[in-house]
DNA sequence: CATAGATCCTGTATGC
DNA sequence: TGCATACAGGATCTAT
C-alpha cells in the first residue's frame, strides 16, 4: 500500500521523466479514475507544461508552468504512475494515459483497485509561500516536510478525544501515514494505538512522531533503490515488503524488543499488529467508556 | 462540531 | 473442482 515514502520515491521518478514536458493528449479509460472533476480531464491538461512534481502526504501533483493549475493524484491502495512507451503494451488496468508533445514516453495510470484518482485543481497560496492544490488544502502537511509544526501537532493532537492511531491515520492532523507504518511507529514508540490522545503525554507525542519520521525515511531510503529508468517503481508491495517490519503483518512472530509474540486484532475496518508486552493499552478508558464511568 | 463507522473496489487466498 | 467468503485499506460520506 502506497504511504509516504512509496508516493516519495514516485514522485522522485516522475520528477526525472515529466518535468518540463508538455501533455498533449489524455484518454481517460474509466471514469471512476477521475475524481472531483467540473470539466474534462483531456480538455484542462491539453498544452500545458509541467513545471515540477511536487507532493504532501500520499498526494502527488504537477504543477503547471504558470502555477495557476496542477495534475493532482492519490494512488489509493494499488495505484500506479507509470512512464511506458508508446508501443508499449496497455496494462490490465490502464485507466488513463497521458502522451507529451515531445516523442518520448508516456504517463500512464494504472490501478486495479480504483481507489485512487487523477483531477485537476487550482493552486491556491499554502502556509509556507508556496502553493498547493485547493481540493488537499485540508490535508495537513506530512513530517518530513521541513514545515511541518511539531508543536502544533502534538496540541491538536492532545486536544482530541480519539484513539492515538486513528489519530496517525486522521490525514488532517499529520499526512502521509497509512496503516503499516502507524503500527511500526506505535511499536517503536511502545504505545498501544487504541490508547487515547488527550492520555499521552507531550514528549510520548514528540517521541511517537521522530520513531514515524525515523520507520518512513527508512523505508524510503530502501525503496529508492529498486528504481527502474522506464518503470516508475509505485506499486507500494513491491518495495515495501522486502523492509524490514517489526509489527505489521507479523502476527505470531516474536517482538524485537521483548519477544512477546505478536497479536493481531481488528481496527477501523482493517488489521493492527502489536506486541501485548511492550504496548501496554493501560488503564486509560475508552471513549464511550467515559460517560458511563460510575460502573464499579 | 467532533467522532465513529460504513463504503467504495477487485484480485488473491482460504474454507467447505 | 467450484463456489462462497474473508481480506487488503485511503479517503470520503453518512450517522450519531
Amino acid at each position: 500500500m502506497p504511504e509516504l515514502p512509496e508516493v516519495e520515491v514516485v514522485r522522485q521518478g516522475l520528477a526525472e521523466h515529466v518535468t518540463g514536458r508538455t501533455i498533449k493528449k489524455v484518454e481517460v479509460l474509466h471514469p471512476r479514475a477521475v475524481r472531483r472533476n467540473v470539466g474534462s480531464l483531456a480538455d484542462e491538461l491539453s498544452g500545458e507544461r509541467i513545471r515540477c512534481v511536487s507532493r504532501r502526504g500520499k498526494y502527488l501533483w504537477l504543477p503547471f508552468v504558470g502555477d495557476q493549475l496542477a495534475l493532482v493524484a492519490h494512488l489509493g491502495m494499488s495505484g500506479q504512475l507509470l512512464v511506458q512507451p508508446a508501443q508499449a503494451p496497455d496494462e490490465k488496468h490502464l485507466r488513463v494515459r497521458i502522451s507529451f508533445a515531445d516523442s518520448g514516453p508516456q504517463l500512464r495510470f494504472v490501478d486495479q483497485r480504483t481507489f485512487g484518482g487523477m483531477m485537476t485543481a487550482e493552486l491556491v497560496p499554502d502556509t509556507a509561500g508556496g502553493k498547493v492544490p485547493e481540493i488537499i488544502s485540508h490535508i495537513a502537511r506530512d513530517p518530513l516536510d521541513p514545515a511541518f509544526d511539531k508543536l502544533a501537532f502534538t496540541t491538536r493532537l492532545r486536544a482530541k478525544n480519539t484513539e492515538i492511531k486513528r489519530a496517525l491515520l486522521d490525514q488532517s492532523l499529520v499526512s502521509g501515514i497509512g496503516n503499516i507504518y502507524a503500527d511500526e511507529a506505535l511499536w517503536r514508540a511502545k504505545i498501544h494505538g487504541r490508547r487515547l490522545t488527550g492520555g499521552l503525554s507531550a514528549g510520548k507525542i514528540r517521541g511517537l512522531l521522530d520513531d514515524a519520521v525515523a520507520v518512513m525515511t527508512s523505508a524510503l531510503g530502501q525503496g529508492g533503490t529498486s528504481f527502474d529508468a522506464l518503470y516508475v517503481n509505485v506499486n507500494g508491495q513491491s518495495g515495501y515488503f522486502d523492509r524490514s517490519l517489526n509489527a505489521y503483518g507479523q502476527e505470531g512472530e516474536p517482538c524485537g524488543h521483548c519477544g512477546a509474540l505478536i497479536r493481531r486484532e481488528r481496527f477501523m475496518n482493517r488489521s493492527s499488529f502489536f506486541c501485548p508486552r511492550c504496548q501496554r493499552r493501560g488503564s486509560s478508558p475508552r471513549p464511550q467508556d467515559k460517560v458511563f464511568r460510575t460502573r464499579p
